[in-house]
RNA sequence: CGCGGGGUGGAGCAGUCCGGUAGCUCGUUGGGCUCAUAACCCAAAGGUCGGUGGUUCAAAUCCAUCCCCCGCAACCA
C-alpha cells in the first residue's frame, strides 16, 4: 500500500444482504471503505469505490412471501433503503451493483459456464439435515441435539430434521488449496489484520478443504444453472463474483476497460465474520478463472452492545439515521471510526459515544476552531497574512501529517485519528502558554501574537486536511470558517499552508451534547 | 488437550515481539486562565499488571502450569 508505483485503487465493501436495513455494525464497512476511499483520492490514486447488495437466496424469497411481495420488490425496497443510508452517511462510492442486475447476472451464468466446462465444477449430491415444513438443508454443526444422540432438530423451528441428499454441483475448492497456501505465504498484506492467517489456516487449510456446494435446488430465487435452469447458484458464486462482474469482467471473451484498469489492485473491506469466504473461496475461484488474485483483504471488528450482541430483540440496536441525528453524520463517522481497533471490537454505547463527541469533536477540535476564530476576528479583523509559525509546533504539525498518512496507509484508521488530535490538543495547550490575550494588550508584542495565529492557523488547516477522508463536511466547514479555498483542501497545500487567512467565526462546529439527556 | 483473541488504578484501552522508573482517554479532587462550545491548561489521589511456580541482578513483558471471559469451528454474509 502507497506504492507510488501503483496509483490504481480498488476499493469494495461487502454486498450486505437485501432483507433488512443497516444498523450501525454492518454500515461499518461502507463508512471506514469510504474514508479510505477519500483518503487515497486525497492522495492522488486513481480510486474506483464499489459497493451494492446482494439480493438473492432462500430468506429473501421467504420474507417476500410472508409480506405478499415478490423477492425483487423486496429487494427493491431494502436495497432502496440502504442507497438512502449511504447518502445520508455521505458515502462516495463510484459505483453501486446488485446481484439483480442483468449484467450481473449474465456474467455470473458465464463464470459459471466457464468454471463447469473447465471441468471445476461437478454435478454431485448434497447430504445434510432437511427440515420439510422449512425445506432447508443444516449442516451438521447447524442442526441441534435431538432426544437420542441420532436424531436432530431444527435450529429454526425446532422440529425434527431428517437426513436427506439432493443433486447439487460442487466447485472444485480442494484442488486450488496448494496455490492458495503457496500466494499466502508469499504475501503477508494478502488478508489483514495478519493474526486472522492463523485462524484460517489452522481451521481451514491445514484440515484439507472440501469440495464447495454451489448450487441450490431447494428455492429458485437466485440465478439459474445455464444449462440446468431446476438448480440456482448459490450465494457464494453470485455475490463474490460482484467484485469483477462490477468491473466489466466478461468471462467469455475480452472484459470491460474497468476491469482493465482495476483488477487486481483491490482492497476488499469486510466483517471478520465474512473473512473466511473472501479468504478462501474468492481466491480459489479466480484461480479456476485464470485471473490474479486480489491484493488486500482487511477484515475489521464488530460494534457490539455490551454483553449482548446488537439485536432487535434486546433493543439494543443502533441505526445510522438515529445517531446522525444527535450526533450528526461526521460525529457519527468520527465515532465508528476512532473507536474501531485495527483488529479487535468496539463496545458501543450511548455514554461512549458522546464522551467521545464532546470530548475530542466538541471541546478540543470544535472548541480551537471557535476560540481561535474568536480571537483572529478580535485582534486582526479576521484577515491574517500569515507569518512563520512557531518551530516546535511547526514540528508536530509536521509529525502529525507524516503519522496521519503511515497509519491511514496501513489501514489503522483509529491510530491515524489519534495522530490529528494529538495536534490539535498540543494546540490548545499552546494557547494557553502563549496566552494571546495577554500579547493583545502590549502594541510592541504584535510581532509574537502575529506568530500565534499563524501557527494556530496552519495547524487548523493541516487538522481540517487531514479530517477531510472522515468528516468530510465538518472539513469543509473549518476550511470555509478560515477563509480557505478548495485549493486548500488538498494534500500538496500542507508542505506550504495558507499565506492568507480570512476568518469568520461561525456556529459550533460540533455543538457540545448535555449527557443528562 | 480443536483454533484464535483477551484478563493492566472506578470505566475503556496502550505497553508484552526486542525484560530495567506502569502510560493514555474518561471519571474524581485541588489549582490556573478568561480567548473559547460552563470549553481550555496544570497538578494530585487511585494499580501487589487474573492465580501459582520458575529463569534473571531485574518480569506486565521470557518459561511452565492453572482459572475466567469472548469469538470461530466450513457451506448461517
Amino acid at each position: 500500500m502507497g506504492d507510488v508505483t501503483m496509483p490504481v485503487f480498488f476499493l469494495t465493501t461487502a454486498i450486505p444482504y437485501a432483507s433488512s436495513l443497516p444498523h450501525v455494525g454492518n454500515s461499518h464497512d461502507a463508512v471506514l471503505a469510504d474514508a479510505i476511499a477519500r483518503y487515497r483520492r486525497l492522495r492522488g490514486d486513481d480510486v474506483f469505490f464499489l459497493t451494492g447488495t446482494d439480493e438473492h437466496g432462500l430468506k429473501i424469497q421467504r420474507k417476500a412471501e410472508q409480506e405478499g411481495k415478490t423477492p425483487k420488490q423486496l429487494a427493491d425496497e431494502v436495497t432502496s433503503g440502504l442507497k438512502d443510508t449511504w447518502k445520508l452517511l455521505n458515502i462516495s462510492n463510484d459505483a453501486f451493483i446488485r446481484t439483480t442486475d442483468p449484467h450481473h447476472v449474465a456474467a455470473v451464468q458465464g463464470i459459471f459456464q466457464k468454471l463447469y466446462d473447465n471441468g471445476d465444477i461437478y454435478k454431485s449430491s448434497y447430504e445434510g439435515w432437511y427440515c420439510t415444513p422449512d425445506e432447508s438443508f443444516y449442516t451438521d454443526s447447524q442442526a441441534l441435539a435431538g432426544d437420542t444422540p441420532e436424531k436432530r432438530v431444527c435450529p429454526d423451528c425446532s422440529r425434527e430434521l431428517e437426513r436427506m441428499a439432493e443433486d447439487a454441483y460442487f466447485f472444485r475448492l480442494s484442488k486450488y488449496a496448494p496455490a492458495l497456501r503457496e500466494h499466502i505465504e508469499s504475501h503477508p498484506d494478502f488478508l489483514l489484520p495478519p493474526q486472522r492467517k492463523n485462524e484460517m489456516v489452522n481451521n481451514f487449510l491445514e484440515p484439507g478443504l472440501q469440495d464447495l456446494c454451489v448450487t441450490r435446488s431447494s428455492f429458485n430465487w437466485g440465478i439459474p444453472v445455464p444449462f440446468d435452469p431446476a438448480h440456482v447458484i448459490y450465494v457464494w458464486i453470485d455475490a463474490l463474483s460482484n467484485y469483477i462482474t462490477a468491473l466489466g469482467y466478461n468471462p467469455g471473451g475480452e472484459s470491460g476497460e474497468l476491469f482493465r484498469k482495476y483488477w487486481p489492485a483491490a482492497l476488499h473491506i469486510v466483517g471478520k465474520d465474512v473473512v473466511r469466504f473472501h479468504f478462501i473461496y474468492w481466491p480459489c475461484m479466480l484461480m479456476a478463472l485464470g485471473l490474479p488474485l486480489y491484493r488486500t483483504l482487511y477484515g475489521h471488528g464488530f460494534h457490539n452492545t455490551g454483553a449482548d450482541k446488537m439485536s432487535k430483540t434486546a433493543g439494543n440496536v443502533y441505526y445510522p439515521a438515529e445517531l446522525a441525528k444527535t450526533f450528526g453524520v461526521d460525529g457519527l463517522r468520527y465515532y465508528m471510526l476512532r473507536e474501531m481497533p485495527f483488529s479487535g471490537d468496539n463496545t458501543i454505547s450511548a455514554e461512549n459515544i458522546t464522551t467521545r463527541y464532546n470530548q475530542d469533536l466538541a471541546n478540543d477540535l470544535g472548541n480551537l476552531l471557535s476560540r481561535t476564530a474568536a480571537m483572529t476576528e478580535k485582534y486582526f479583523g479576521g484577515k491574517l497574512t500569515l507569518g512563520p509559525p512557531d518551530a516546535e509546533m511547526e514540528k508536530a504539525r509536521a509529525e502529525a501529517a507524516e503519522l496521519f498518512a503511515g497509519n491511514m496507509d496501513a489501514l489503522r484508521v483509529q491510530q491515524a485519528l489519534a495522530e490529528v488530535f494529538k495536534l490539535v490538543s498540543r494546540c490548545n495547550k499552546y494557547i494557553d502558554e502563549s496566552a494571546p490575550w495577554a500579547l493583545a494588550k502590549d502594541p510592541s508584542r504584535e510581532g509574537e501574537l502575529r506568530a500565534v495565529f499563524s501557527t494556530l492557523l496552519r495547524c487548523l488547516h493541516t487538522a481540517a486536511v487531514l479530517l477531510s477522508p472522515v468528516m468530510p463536511a465538518a472539513a469543509a466547514a473549518m476550511l470555509g470558517s478560515l477563509g480557505l479555498g478548495g485549493e486548500y483542501a488538498a494534500w500538496g497545500s500542507l508542505e506550504s499552508g495558507p499565506r492568507l487567512c480570512n476568518v469568520t467565526k461561525t456556529a459550533a462546529l460540533f455543538p457540545r451534547i448535555m449527557p443528562s439527556q
